[in-house]
DNA sequence: TTGAAAGCGCTAACAT
DNA sequence: ATGTTAGCGCTTTCAA
């Protein structure tokens, strides 16, 4: 690999002044003459700069790390997307891992920020994920943005208008002439799920309805916690008619499970998500969901990950500049009993 | 940051005596009091190694790119999966890029492993991928694993058991009673779609059955490509009773456009697809699948960098340790007319 | 067994 | 406008 030395050698010009073009700041002043020689041995070198000794001299590596729970997770997926195109534009790499990767979050992290591998982390809490992580974090002072989260914290965080989807999801059951409408959450201590029980409550309250504390579960957002909570809402005297998902992948698990029992969805029960997926319109019924702006909250996250890096104050950001949207398939439809006289009015 | 510099100072010996003991080579003797009084004094400082420094010097820097055409494919979820395991157990931490994230392929390439950003680099090839990147990445001489590909390069290729996937599902619509089996295929520059196409064939064969060239189509892995691959076949005089996806992907496109086609599956058109995701038993039908061991090839495919970029020659690997299998869900049956004779004989 | 010292390739302060 | 030089923090000869 051609060095700094080398191309200086061949243009016949100092490392400095190679230096100086090739990082090309404002303040340096170099004659044309000079700069178009450096440039020809670059291109005849195929010189390219040292990331090490950059990174080494700079103290800064222009990486970033993301942390996500679990790779598979479609609605990941989407936000990474976002991350990804956000951070190649700002010329950060961007490097992945998964959370129990190895070894316990704060372990990781500390590798990753205290030798000095990346300049932030994006963290992505998962529900198994210890909390003392979030302390440990801010103890360390490392630049780091906490994904999906709002909470009055030493460390930036980003978050989605959780609590007006649920009131969009929870009204659009209201809407169709649901009253028996039940709320399928996530773990009591994540914030998203406050957030998203929130909306469901405020959506009902307006409406006049009622809300039984049996009928809000509080048990995750994965498939298999939506089969338990099926189970455990069709083990009720009373069955709700309507189901707000407080995520799409526990709706999953929901029509599954439904499927399994023989609930037909939805002239029986209808099933509407928080978060869209790709596949939402291929599942059996297509899933009515409520869009959220992932792609946005990973450019927010890098954003503000990059003022942080930059010296910034860690900032509370809400993404809302693309409003939640209600896209209607077809595990939604009028209660048992009105569909006829609704359809036909 | 602490440095070697202050843990020597601290522990009252000098730094090449620290940079022994952390490195712990076993060449390396040292006395035990000179090594307790470092340990003691890196637990002190907090020592962490910084990674430019020993990038630089050691010209390694423990990373590895993976490159994958598109971040929200489930089927390159469950490879991430194995290589971002296999490749933190290794000690190297994974980098990530989707193509055509700021530039084109091999400028990518260059940069990532020419600036040693990165060791070495794992490669899925898209649909959509210029060619050419591969013999600009024989001739970088850069360490790289071509996925899901298995050609005579000079680039080492780790590949899946594709012919006999393909042939283990076109061989379940054969036993459930079907004799008219089309293959919606990938693009026939893609060498999976080769072999999946050679497995098909060699099922059909061997059961004496026909493959006219008009039900096989080779438009691609998408949703979308699985869409227009129906449209094509059911503009056909005579119709399939029963498909062999070649990717998952492709299946639920298929799936979709069935549904708005008014075809019901299984009754009127069986389909299978090669690759199982986790959501294909909650698709509307679930889907009947081909498992293929995506994680193990992950770790295929990292053991395999790993190796070049220890100087060793490129190989050509096959992921055969687990063999491929039948997922029998609900997208297919005997076809129409043999149901009744064939379920109660 | 331990230490001194020479760089790895780059940037930036300083000198010219 | 250009060149010289001192490190960034680490590993690794080489000498003691």
């Amino acid at each position: 690999m051609a060095t700094l030395g080398d191309v200086a050698k061949l243009a016949g010009v100092s490392v400095s002044a190679v230096s100086r073009v090739l990082s090309n700041s404002p303040t340096a002043r170099v004659s044309d003459r000079t700069r178009e020689l450096i440039h020809r041995a670059v291109e005849e070198l195929g010189y390219q700069p040292n990331f090490a000794a950059r990174a080494l001299r700079r103290a800064r590596t222009n990486a970033i790390a993301i942390l996500v729970p679990d790779l598979t997770n479609a609605v990941f997926a989407g936000l990474m997307l976002g991350v990804n195109d956000a951070a190649w534009s700002r010329g950060y790499t961007v490097l992945i891992a998964r959370e129990e990767t190895l070894e316990p979050h704060p372990e990781l992290i500390r590798r990753l920020v205290g030798e000095g591998r990346v300049d932030g982390v994006l963290l992505q809490l998962g529900d198994a994920t210890d909390m003392t992580v979030v302390d440990s974090l801010v103890e360390s002072g490392a630049p780091a943005i906490l994904i999906n989260t709002m909470r009055d914290i030493p460390i930036g965080t980003v978050a989605l208008e959780d609590e007006r989807a649920a009131a969009m999801a929870t009204q659009h059951l209201i809407d169709l002439g649901h009253r028996h409408i039940a709320m399928v959450g996530g773990l009591a201590r994540n914030d998203t799920a406050q957030r998203r029980s929130a909306g469901y409550h405020t959506a009902m309250n307006a409406a006049g309805l009622a809300t039984p504390p049996e009928w809000e579960t509080w048990i995750g957002y994965t498939p298999d916690n939506g089969r338990a909570a099926l189970q455990r809402l069709w083990d009720l005297p009373e069955h709700p008619t309507a189901i707000v998902a407080a995520n799409v992948n526990g709706a999953i698990g929901l029509l599954g499970a439904a499927r399994r029992a023989g609930i037909r969805i939805p002239d029986e029960l209808s099933i509407v998500s928080i978060h869209d997926v790709w596949f939402a319109d291929s599942t059996g019924p297509p899933l009515t969901t409520v869009r959220m702006p992932l792609y946005q909250m990973g450019v927010t996250a890098i954003t503000a990950l990059h003022e942080r890096i930059g010296g910034g104050e860690p900032r509370h950001e809400r993404v809302d500049a693309e409003p939640p949207v209600l896209v209607v398939r077809e595990s939604t439809a009028p209660p048992p009993g009105t569909r006829r006289a609704r359809r036909h009015p």
